[in-house]
DNA sequence: AGCACGCCGACT
DNA sequence: GTCGGCGTGCTC
């Protein structure tokens, strides 16, 4: 009597058994439904066996199992396994959150035609000019720019822009602007083909010469050195070869420009754009074209690391340093490290890139576990890097925020018509209410944090919870009403700004002025046709885009990364900043960087100066090694919260006095977290290290189970395997 | 995660 | 007397 293994989205870490009769061998990795309690659930089949462990009277039969779609891999079930056993996390639970929600419910799903109609531009189409379409018409004025840029557009392409661009189709069809793509007529790229510079050469003929094979890559190159080209011959060197290749991109607004040069390289090849945008039948529909190996390129952030792809040749992780690719709740996961596992076992190569890697990988390349290629020259013919100076505010009368020299500097911006971006890591107009007579200053009443002041809804905001409130009239301390804003906030600079240079068109970039659907195409619209003289942001703008006409960067106030109790502060800081500063001059106009500090003799600011990755990749490296941090040991951390914060500490307390014995583990004791109270929440970490992952995992695998058997009265725990956050 | 079972406080 | 609070434990 055939019996089924299923893995269910539960938070156990078991399988369930039921009595299958129809079930064979080759049901594994095909969906089951079964009775789960009263209820009907569906989850994946991992084991078809004869013979069971549950008592009989306790295994329930199955109703149905889903054979519409294929089953998942044994190679992707195995990852999920890998997964469940490094991240302690239950194996269904990973199963199935990978899984298309469409594919999570008791329902067959139904499966769209294969060949998707597709339209282009025809000749005539072409010659329309955007401008020609009133301003007004705003979905046809993207559907065309969309159409230029991508060249062939498919449905559910079309339906992103806007749900009524699809009526437009039927009317530019009419009018002669389109026609639908002939399946076999596939357009040719008309796209001209950079040249390579001999760093890209010798990087892309490396990783081709030993392709066949797993391995790891670090494409290390500095901003506007073309690691997107060297990604695209290699990508074109896989589809020759008919394999399948997996991008992964930190959480950003890039994803569009990326999917549009993708799609120009490759326009006769299906690409799939895995975002957090998508809704459930495109995200079905893209994971079961991968699945078939009809999609040949899969772009997506972290989650689309699960996708399956049963020929896979290649996997790119651009930004590698990004944390972006750990996920921070539930299954606390790299997406980074999971591409490489994959890699591993598919026996093909993975590029991590970046213009700033992060330690753990530099340190890895250094070190020969993965191979090392970098682009050290701008692509981009007659760019030079831009210069980085440090005003010292020590020596500099600070008004609003901003030391003369840069005022200066931007001015004379101005008067060049250059554009000029300021970036100041802090939303809001101020980041402090302060009381002047009692110095009280206004907190958020569920987080250890400062409300941030709003001025243009008169709100104080908490910016890790979201919390509002009004402003108080007067100290609720003291009762004094003199009560002000202290800081600056991006708003508030944007204001500065605007008083210091009323002529410039100065443009805000922040959280709060991207939130509106389209507004990030607006924004980078207009400053591409230059209706911008001075940008002001957070390091949203920091990310990939590249702006032509800017001149200047100004850097405000990054001093409090510089000695931060989280070790990897000044890293992320260093990459930030990398990354802001290579925004200034790209194309053919000379770029400047200043950076406003106290400290500008600080490590981290000479090695900007210098652009020297290097230099302070080897000091930090230096103390880390002294100080025993990663790269050079391995961390978990058992992370508790309860609403109080005794209740956290007692909790991890008696977890590290059920410790099984210890080889060469670190365990600390249970410390009260360094952002303590998060809605409402107070935390407490314990830290295990190890300079060993092996013993540092053998020791998680003896005493998980035993941290299970606690009573976790009104706490709620987790551990994280490999923490980027303390 | 849900959901049932179970054992103590304020109510028609 | 019971309605319901949420602590504990199970789901093949």
């Amino acid at each position: 009597m055939p019996i089924i293994r299923v893995a269910l989205n539960v938070p156990v870490d078991t399988l369930f058994d039921y009595q299958a009769d129809d079930a064979s061998e080759r049901d594994i990795g095909l969906r089951a439904c079964v009775p789960f309690g009263n209820k009907r659930v569906t989850g994946i089949i991992v084991t078809v066996c004869t013979k069971t462990q549950v008592p009989v009277d306790k295994v329930k039969t199955a109703y149905h199992i889903f054979r519409e779609i294929n089953p998942l891999t044994p190679a992707l079930l195995e990852l999920f396994q890998f997964c469940s056993q490094y991240y302690h996390y239950p194996l269904g639970m990973i199963t199935m959150n990978s899984l298309p929600a469409l594919l999570r419910n008791n329902k067959a799903v139904k499966l769209k035609d294969a060949a998707q109609t597709r339209w282009i531009l025809t000749d005539l189409g072409k010659q329309i000019e955007i401008n020609s379409i009133p301003a007004r018409n705003r979905v046809a004025r993207r559907l065309l720019s969309e159409f230029q840029i991508a060249s062939a557009l498919t449905r559910s392409q079309i339906k992103q822009i806007s749900q009524r661009a699809i009526q437009l189709i039927t009317v530019w069809l009419q009018l002669g602007w389109i026609v639908e793509m002939a399946a076999k007529a596939m357009p040719q790229s008309t796209e001209r083909i950079p040249e390579l510079t001999t760093e890209q050469v010798a990087a892309v003929s490396a990783v081709i010469s030993d392709f066949a094979q797993f391995q790891t890559w670090l494409l290390h190159g500095i901003t506007g050195s073309g690691k997107t080209e060297v990604y695209l011959r290699l990508i074109a060197y896989a589809l020759a070869q008919d394999k399948q290749a997996l991008v992964l991109i930190p959480e950003i607004n890039l994803t569009p420009q990326l999917v549009a040069i993708f799609s120009a390289r490759f326009p006769d090849v299906l690409l799939i754009n895995l975002h957090s945008g998508c809704n459930d039948s495109e995200r079905l529909t893209g994971w079961i074209r991968a699945q078939r190996d009809e999609a040949k390129i899969i772009l997506g952030t972290r989650l689309a690391v699960f996708t399956p792809m049963p020929n896979l040749g290649l996997i790119i992780v651009d930004e590698e340093h990004d944390s972006s690719f750990k996920q921070q709740d539930g299954l606390r996961y790299s997406a980074r490290d999971l591409a490489i596992f994959r890699a591993r076992q598919s026996n093909i190569p993975v590029i991590l890139g970046s213009a700033t890697p992060s330690l753990e990988t530099y340190f890895n390349a250094t070190t020969h576990r993965y191979r090392y290629l970098r682009l050290t020259t701008r692509a981009v013919q007659n760019a030079t890097l831009p210069d980085i100076l440090c005003i010292d505010t020590r020596h500099h009368k600070m008004l609003d925020g901003f030391t003369e020299p840069l005022l200066k500097a931007l001015e004379k911006c101005l008067t060049d018509k250059h554009q000029s971006l300021v970036f100041i890591n802090r939303r809001g107009y101020a980041p402090v209410l302060l009381c002047k007579s009692c110095l009280w200053t206004a907190h958020c009443h569920r987080c250890s944090s400062r409300l941030v002041v709003h001025l243009k809804n008169r709100k104080l905001s908490c910016h890790h919870c979201g919390h509002q409130e009004n402003f108080p009239l007067a100290c609720p301390k003291c009762g004094n009403q003199d009560i002000v804003p202290f800081g600056h906030g991006t708003q508030r600079i944007e204001e500065t700004l605007t008083t210091h240079f009323p002529s410039a068109r100065i443009l805000r970039i922040d959280r709060d002025s991207t939130r509106r659907k389209n507004a990030w195409q607006e924004i980078l619209h207009a400053i591409h046709t230059q209706q911008v003289d001075i940008l002001v942001g957070t390091q949203l703008l920091a990310k990939g885009h590249d702006f032509p006409n800017l001149s200047l960067v100004g850097i405000l106030n990054a001093d409090h990364s510089l000695y931060s109790t989280d070790f990897r502060a000044s890293e992320r800081l260093f990459a930030q900043l990398m990354q802001v500063s290579g925004r200034a001059g790209r194309a053919n106009i000379p770029g400047q960087v200043l950076i406003q500090t106290e400290f500008p003799d600080h490590p981290l600011y000479h090695a900007l100066r210098q652009h020297d990755y290097t230099a302070l990749a080897q000091t930090l490296l230096a103390e880390r090694k002294i100080a025993g941090f990663p790269p050079y040991v391995y961390q978990a951390i058992l992370r508790a919260e309860a609403h109080n914060l005794e209740t956290a500490l007692d909790f991890l307390q008696q977890a590290k006095n059920l410790a099984p014995p210890l080889q060469a583990i670190e365990l600390f004791d249970p410390v009260p977290a360094h952002f303590l109270r998060l809605k409402g929440m107070e935390r407490a970490h314990l830290l295990i290290q190890s300079r060993s992952r092996k013993h540092l995992q053998s020791f998680l695998n003896d005493w998980y189970p035993k941290i299970y058997t606690l009573p976790h009265r009104k706490t709620r725990w987790m551990l994280d395997v490999d923490p980027i956050e303390p």
